[in-house]
DNA sequence: CGGCATCCTTGGAGATACTG
DNA sequence: CAGTATCTCCAAGGATGCCG
């Protein structure tokens, strides 16, 4: 809820970006998902269910740095979160429709990553 | 090459060993072009040769960032440079078979962006 | 275990000005 | 037109610490 500190959010649209958006919404997905991290941790659950500090150990990024993205993501209708307050807290993170919608996307990334990358 | 999971490995991995292999190629492609600029003047590049100034009216780049991000594409093989030294200078930018191997992963985008960003 | 607060470093990227 | 050179600003993100 509260993401005060590094928020950057400017909903304002320049007009090379409106007219973009008209030709195609690439541009408009890339400022969605298009950073490093985002897109990480979604191809990272696409497994199913994973939780803090598995996404944690699988990815490599900071507690600082997953719970910012977890919260972004959250926030924007990529992930569910289901927590469970008992004993060792747990707290589960899930793929939203909307989140899981881009296994294409990940798939052809993994696809051309696989022409490319060896 | 199909990119799925190798199934009937029955050696013992850990979940980490097992996911970084799986998600290695995601990861890595992520890494090369997971960048704003990068993905947005690739996909631009999808409608054929471009121009400097071109790239940079329509993707709304200032001319160093533009300059530096093609500077790395052409570095990295996504793009080709062709000059022309006449009176007024031209260059031209085309798409290089591994950076035009990328349209499936902007097709997935396109199409995600299509069902969610309205 | 999950995850927020703080400090601090790096580089991405805009604005501007200048060359060939 | 096609870049390059600075200067500058700010967000991303690692490290660390603390707390329920």
């Amino acid at each position: 809820m509260s993401t005060q500190p590094p928020e950057g959010d400017s909903e304002e649209k320049t007009d090379v970006e409106r007219r973009n958006a008209d030709v195609c919404n690439v541009v408009g997905a890339v400022e969605e998902v298009g950073s490093k991290w985002k897109l990480v941790i979604l191809n990272d659950l696409r497994d199913g269910e994973k939780r803090f500090n598995e996404l944690k150990r699988s990815t490599g990024a900071s507690s600082y740095t997953l719970s910012r993205v977890l919260n972004d993501l959250e926030e924007e209708g990529f992930i569910d979160n289901r927590k469970e307050l008992e004993s060792p807290v747990a707290s589960y993170y899930t793929l939203t429709e909307k989140g899981g919608d881009l296994c294409p996307v990940f798939d052809a990334l993994d696809e051309w990553g696989a022409d490319w990358l060896e």
